[in-house]
DNA sequence: GGTTAATCGAGACGGTACGTCTTGTCTTAAC
DNA sequence: GTTAAGACAAGACGTACCGTCTCGATTAACC
């Protein structure tokens, strides 16, 4: 990322922003004179192209090449804003995409949670934004600049939000106080990008059911009435 | 990739096979005539070439023409077998690593949990294999190839061992019988490949006991004992 | 020039090669498929967009990229077979323009030189292919390679038939038996090189018969009748 | 450029003016404020930093953004007084070298010539100025302003000069009156240009004995005595 | 056991992208 | 109003890699 003023980004509620983000998919440069223009400018259409082409055909697809074309930039100033094309993925994710940042607050964490989880879940399956969103947590595997710019304006306000919502929660009793908010978040939200990353088990309603009643309910036995024999549930394992 | 803090592996015992995998560091091909060789050979050579540079340099460094030329194997061949790097890197890691599936079974499922993740993680963060795993889910996200072949050959197999375990344990009624263990190995090994693939937070010791106490006892306050009016432990969010 | 089998090249009598030496100057490319083309065709089209350019548009807008472009040939290969711009102009030029080799002997030396200088001052002043010599000998004083490549294609051999000829005129009592025949060759090619080099001064028949008079006939005065008081001949200076 | 074996320089005295012609090898720009400097002293600094780069590094390192970071002059001033790198070149090496024009005359006319080629020879193959005169005759095959500005500063005030010697010796019957003394200029230094700018053969001091031997006696055989059946002198032709 | 067919190595090629460099235009702010 | 500072488009450079294709050599299988 690089000097620039940080655009803060948030977690939650993710919804594209307005339907043409793409402006011309045509791929047509304006075309311009060759004087200089103003920066913002520049760094809108950057954004805007970028983000365009990462919702509508993948991360893989995105060169700094097809965003100077489409963008009508040169790619010597997208060098000079953005240190790897994962970088200018990101900046031009959120540039596409309206995030909101609001977590509910209805005094019941679990239904809370239930809220937010099915939002994101929401988003992650059903938007290109989802897609987008895992393809630069696998880019930033391998980009240190993307990686870094994710955790600075992505993933760490996330888990701020919701470590807030589960302090409060704790505080008025609803959930125990030896528990650290941030390992609840890992086995919330992270267990639902394992299986977006790795696909091996669907994301459905009732595996967010799951993850919500092992959490707050534990899956130890309490009494023999638990016990069962054989499968009792239907396991979604092939 | 390069530059990327080195990280980890996967769930069961990983071991590098045989110090010299990477069969000569110095890239130099073997030069032999033009004629065919046995295909088993050319296989071995190949796979033995992509795993050491997985291993050594990462997966951004990985390319067709380092293999071929290290392997003294030629593109074209390695065309004919592997279609994208990522499915010659994924065979690769497999030929130079020599995972050890077993899962401990001692009676006491929390108990071998803990020995299983402890093993996971000192395998991830620990050893090479550990960010090459990472780099292979990262570029599984826009590599249909791998995505397929890592479910096909690794995710699956380790998530039919632990729901084996884990059955086991709801037989013995250690287990709630109501539980799926899939949505369970998604918030164990699942919570542990969400901090390694997005560090905002260590992955430690305390890490995965939290795992299990929050999975086995529940977050949910059951007395008034367990309120506390602030913060009661210390968490490791920044 | 690297280590290409040499195309031999030759003094004296120079002419554009047929016509339509650019096939289509519409800068269009053909567009095959990706496969390997045989290397000899490639060359030759190479060649004939690069001959063309530098004929007809001059040195300064030969590119490596435009030759790609209307050659439909990729930038790759082209930098493998040539290793600069001017070593791929150098080779165009030769398969563009059709050297006659020939060096008039008639017995009579004076005559014969002048034969061969108003060929080659007609040819230098009258056609482009005199422009572009003009301009290979200026982008060889900043490159190595077409410096090398000139040389052992172009100059050398003229020199030495132009050496040979004089020889043959010592042979025979028409040339003093102790003048060096290169320094011949730089008194009369070479000055003639000069004015167009530096063009102070028009290359003009005149200026041929005073090289061949000076030379022969001694610049120094002889007897009384020689001197003269003032400037006895119109000079072309301004 | 570079990797060209340096050579020469041109006719009468020039001398390197000041040893630290180039004001700070390290680049570093003197780092002002905005506003508006005197024309001369910008100027100055412009000619002095153009002047060092191209007589140290050549004409193909010397580039408007090199001179303008060392200088500590915007681009845009450089456009605007020079219109080419080329004319930024050449006023640049006129202020780094100082060109002693004089032109000796002792009377005898060929003593004389032979003096001033010599130190021509001299400051052409033996200093930076020779290489730096040889790139500007190059590069003026493709630059208008640079060859333009070329003829009006350099070259003919130096024909000029030559010429007006010639012209005493007419008058004093030592030079035949019918000779035109610019071909004889071009016969002696158009000569030595030659062998510089196109290098197939040295040039040393036979080389310009060989000259003025040539031009003052003639080549023409006088009588039988000069006569010879085979190759009587050296030549040094490969 | 010799012929034939499959397979491999070698490498040329078009194509795309990279990151850098240079040029010339233009804008803005300082003087 | 001139200048510096600097951003920008344009376009070339040289390199890297990919995927395709051709060719020749060799081996293995078939007859």
């Amino acid at each position: 990322m690089s000097g620039r003023p940080a655009e803060s980004e948030p977690p939650a509620a993710v919804r594209t922003r307005g339907g043409p983000s793409v402006p011309d998919g045509s791929d047509a440069a304006p075309r311009r004179g060759r004087g200089r223009r103003p920066a913002e400018q520049v760094r809108a259409d950057a954004l805007r192209a970028a983000g365009g082409i990462l919702l509508a055909e993948g991360l893989a697809d995105l060169t700094f090449d097809r965003v100077a074309q489409q963008a009508g930039v040169s790619r010597t100033t997208l060098h000079k804003w953005w240190p790897s094309i994962g970088a200018l993925a990101l900046d031009g994710y959120f540039h596409s995409v309206e995030d909101a940042l609001v977590f509910p607050d209805t005094g019941d964490i679990r239904a809370d949670l239930r809220r937010q989880l099915d939002s994101f879940v929401h988003i992650m399956t059903e938007t290109p934004a989802g897609r987008a969103v895992l393809e630069l947590i696998g880019r930033a595997q391998t980009d240190r600049y993307l990686a870094d710019a994710y955790r600075r304006l992505y993933s760490s306000g996330r888990r701020a939000l919701a470590e807030e919502r589960l302090r409060r929660a704790q505080e008025l009793g609803q959930v125990r106080g030896d528990v650290d908010p941030q390992t609840v978040v890992d086995q919330l939200w992270g267990a639902v990008y394992h299986r977006l990353l790795v696909p091996d088990e669907p994301v459905t309603r009732r595996f967010v059911d799951g993850l919500l009643a092992n959490l707050f309910d534990g899956i130890a036995a309490r009494d023999a009435s638990d016990v069962r024999p054989s499968a009792p549930v239907a396991s979604s394992s092939s």
